[in-house]
DNA sequence: ATAGCACCTGTAACCGGTTACACAAAGGAT
DNA sequence: ATCCTTTGTGTAACCGGTTACAGGTGCTAT
């Protein structure tokens, strides 16, 4: 309680300066500051006498002043559009890490998938000192990279790559692995095939997906509904299929999220999976391995993403290293909610 | 391309100030600064005079020369378990909503359940410039709060209420809903039921709710397991029940994403839920209404937790009102995967 | 003509640290 | 005893902004 109380009236006090720390113990506010950064030249006799007065007074260097003279602070800004969907925040797990792990912090923020919205939160992240900024995809407000090079923070894009963009981009080819879901049914039989995505309108990587699933040649019928990027919108999009007169033999989910929503849906109004119905989703969140049945999905390696992009950050913050694109692989794991129509079987034996 | 070169380049030549704006506007620092700041002192060809330099310098001021005279940053940490679960990312997803709205920006980190890590980061985060801090229940490390009081930073608990703690806790209590559950499942004739839970080690959110689970009467059987907290760990908390002799009608979890995939693993063996086995999760999770049966779980207001915590932390770095406990209510959300076990249909008419 | 005031603008102190440089004292070499 | 290092410490400039205070105009009121 008495804890309680000082602790939170301790802004009005004001906090203890170094020259608080110097004038207590006797010497100059430039032997303090040696004794705290561990300079070798300050006798021992001093230096304990300093930190002394540190821990009576219980002294806290002011990070600000300390970064205004590092010239600027550890912090890396990534701008993402929502932290509430697994595959963000696994790749926001393995990005903290390593960002720590070379001795930055991260900044985050979410946009809700508005491009406006993501604007003003980088400028934020800016504003309170990111020294880089991260960003899914390459859809954004012309704005933003000008206002980064003001700056002088670079910026990254994730989950796609593109060698030839304006900006270095860590990611995958989407549209590459869209056409490889694509083909994967296309060689189990299915030429039927509804293509479930999340909205398109500020997402690249949902569209690249897409044009790789229609690239392929060989399908008969590809139907596209846009749904919500959740769950619930996979239950969604199951309904609307489910009401369709012809109805698909697969479904190619551009998310895991839908696609397990679309399992749960299928499977309450009676379908058995994988048998009445195949379904292949897309990122590889950890729910896929376990559901019932095993999701077949093209796994995103979201994780090396955000080790990768950590790094060529801090090496391009400590050397001026340029930060490279880089390609990195997905992998189609073929498991148990895909297999051969019924008709298919038929037809090729 | 040359866009890319002379962005990353930047680095080397250092950056512009407010000086080099003013030399050439040909003013002093002083109006310069007042101009940015839209003091209303300055003549309106003086103002045009600075902006236009400003603009083709490309001037953008020094967050920490700015933040170090504001007295401090806008930043507030978090430290929490692991956001690679939907459930923290749910209340991360809130809190920095509310941040931003008060025109703060999160700084994060993860602690993989350690607690060592946990102060280790918090200080990280402290030294970055955090004006306060927000942890995950009650247990840490001892240095934790005397370290975040030396910098000035209050410290606040969520995911837990306990009037009588030494820190604002903004949560729930968990021990009640703990026991809320339980009732559910003796309510409806559960009798012999298994508990599964995370690891209760460094968590005393699992060891109240488990507390509240068993300090319900009329239980005849409860069998404590302990798993990973994942999806994962459902699924091998299941293997193992499904192996014991005598088979409980019922499972608790502690957290959804243990419930699913519990569930999955059951499903997957054969049985019919709910009609073979009852489960009940405690979270609420995004997938929980969808699943098929939906889960029957306890709901943890986590979007008003994280908003609670922002508001109040923002008000006391700005008026300086004391951060209160707050005590958020859990409810019981009844869905089909729970119902009545064979024998008590048979006993209680 | 002169005091009085409003309006702009510049000077310099300040935020809270870090660090180049100067310098005094102590020890070693000649 | 004198000169030359070392070693330890203080002074003051500096990081890049903000802002209190002190003028210097130009205009009106007397």
């Amino acid at each position: 309680m008495a804890e309680r109380t000082s602790l939170q009236s301790r802004q009005s006090s004001r906090r203890v300066t170094l020259r608080d720390v110097a004038r207590e113990a006797g010497v100059s506010v430039a032997t303090a500051s040696r004794v705290l950064n561990g300079s070798p030249s300050v006798s021992p006799a001093t230096r304990e006498d300093v930190l002394r007065v540190v821990a009576q007074l219980e002294f806290a260097p002011d990070p600000l002043a300390r970064a205004l003279n590092a010239g600027g602070t550890n912090t890396v800004g990534a701008v993402i559009p929502t932290i509430n969907h697994a595959i963000f925040a696994a790749f926001l797990e393995a990005l903290e890490a390593r960002l720590d792990a070379n001795g930055y912090c991260l900044l985050m923020a979410t946009t809700g998938m508005d491009q406006r919205v993501e604007l003003e939160r980088a400028r934020s992240l800016l504003e309170m000192g990111a020294r880089a900024l991260i960003v899914t995809g390459l859809d954004h407000e012309p704005e933003l990279t000008a206002m980064a090079k003001r700056f002088g923070a670079p910026v990254v894009a994730t989950s796609i790559y593109e060698a030839s963009a304006p900006l270095p981009t860590i990611g995958y080819d989407n549209t590459a692995l869209g056409r490889q879901a694509m083909r994967h049914l296309l060689d189990l039989g299915h030429t039927d095939v509804a293509l479930v995505s999340g909205p398109t309108a500020q997402n690249d990587r949902a569209r690249f997906r897409i044009r790789g699933a229609e690239s392929v040649d060989g399908v008969r019928s590809l139907r596209t509904i846009e749904t919500e990027l959740s769950v619930g919108g996979g239950v969604a999009a199951a309904k609307r299929i489910l009401g369709w007169e012809r109805r698909p033999t697969a479904l190619l989910c551009v998310t895991d999220l839908v696609a397990l929503g679309a399992m749960f849906e299928l499977q309450r109004s009676g379908l058995l999976l994988p048998r009445d119905m195949s379904v292949i989703g897309f990122d590889h969140i950890s729910w896929s391995e376990h559901s019932h049945p095993r999701l077949t999905c093209i796994s995103l390696p979201v994780a090396a993403m955000g080790e990768e992009s950590a790094q060529a950050i801090c090496n391009f913050l400590t050397d001026g290293t340029p930060i490279p694109s880089v390609r990195l692989q997905g992998e189609i794991n073929v498991r148990g909610s895909t297999c051969r129509p019924p008709e298919a079987s038929r037809r090729s034996p």
